[in-house]
DNA sequence: GGGAACAATATTGTCGCCAATATGGGGGAG
DNA sequence: CTCCCCCATATTGGCGACAATATTGTTCCC
């Protein structure tokens, strides 16, 4: 029995593979936005056959965080200010209808770990802890999709997160922003917890109307470097 | 000139990607769902590399369209009833914005193009022109998302479209099914042609969640086959 | 007669090679 | 000195073959 799960711990932890790592290198920033992706490098810094690295970037370009073009290979898509806008209102769109459903299905756990998170947000907004208050805010959002329980939605809003990780780092970013935010989550959290669908849906598209209003904002106090790379 | 002309015309027409035929084949229902799509087989089928089918495979694959098991192959996914509603609760969050987006930017030709496939569904819908009915719905919905200009909800709805073709056929034969949508798919045009953002809106939702409603009911009355292939 | 191990087959995953194509630099003409 | 053409180079696209893996059919033992 030990020795099965030993050998299942070496198999099943499954191995991430080639497009999750360059999917994780992406979203971590580690490769900047209009970087080329060479296959032949990928290839061999990853440890994997071209092959494989060829298909992840397929499956990438499908995903819509590279760029692939014929003969001229791909590089890390960048996403614009006005898509990102776009983003952001399909996120309002479908957020707003997760929420809804959530806080029909919403359990005694779920609201104390709703809450906590909250409580958490509270104290990393007065100890400015901005790192750590984007990461609650990303958790908080991946707890109320797991709630709702829709599944279709979760997955287009996780795929639009990755294109859009990074104009939300640099809002997460802008000074004063998490306490905008921050009565704006506990609304939502509050809704939640006292199951009003309505309120709810109502609460998290006025915090990502306020999303869609900031953007245009921290874009401007930006400082740009070229545009071209 | 004329000669750069017809040159780029032996090019530019861009000859079918394998992603594009194969998806094609899927949709119009050619290939069954849960049919395996051997790529030996498509290769010499459709006369391409089995390397191209492979990543066609792979697009396909997160378009949600197939299915791909590691060592076991490809096949056409099977959407469930279940997944299909899901679906249609998106449609209705994401065409409800795109509905309201388009209200605030129809043109006169816009509004033309669309009472002209208003005027045509009914004639469609008198004539008892089932399959003309279900083209010009689905010729209605492609128009408004185009108006609205989002393109960020246009690609999802347009994916999510794919996944759920067979769901919607089914519906659009149902009996009477077309009498009732007729006058929703009108509600929505004249909101739009009116300019109104929050009517226009309100009908796109009102008409899918008879939508939602009628899915569970089409699927009961429908005589089913052994599900497993 | 039933079930389990085993062999045969089918299919996918991977690798190396070569052709096709875009990019950038160098040389020559005006 | 500048512009254009051509060639060297880097990189992708495609093909064939081979190894790894799952599935199916068969045989043998209990």
């Amino acid at each position: 029995m030990a020795v099965v799960a030993a050998a299942a711990d070496t198999t099943d932890p499954v191995l991430p593979t080639v497009a999750e790592t360059i999917r994780e290198a992406i979203t971590s920033g580690e490769f900047a936005p209009n970087q080329r992706l060479v296959e032949a490098e990928l290839s061999q810094q990853f440890g994997a056959s071209r092959a494989g690295v060829r298909n992840a970037l397929v499956q990438l370009a499908t995903e819509g965080l590279v760029e692939r073009i014929q003969n001229r290979g791909a590089r890390v898509r960048a996403v614009s200010l006005d898509e990102a806008i776009e983003i952001t209102e399909v996120r309002m769109a479908l957020e707003g209808l997760c929420a809804a459903k959530a806080a029909k299905r919403v359990t005694e756990d779920d609201r104390r770990d709703m809450r906590d998170i909250g409580a958490r947000m509270q104290e990393a907004v007065a100890t400015g802890d901005v790192l750590g208050y984007s990461d609650l805010n990303r958790q908080l959002h991946a707890r109320i999709l797991a709630v709702s329980g829709q599944s279709t939605a979760c997955t287009v809003l996780e795929r639009l997160r990755g294109q859009n990780v990074r104009h939300q780092f640099r809002l997460a970013m802008h000074p004063g922003r998490p306490a905008v935010s921050l009565p704006q989550h506990l609304a939502v959290v509050e809704a939640l917890c006292a199951g009003d669908a309505e309120a709810a849906e109502a609460a998290m598209r006025a915090h990502l109307r306020s999303v869609i209003e900031a953007l245009p904002e921290v874009e401007k106090s930006r400082p740009r470097r070229a545009e071209v790379l």
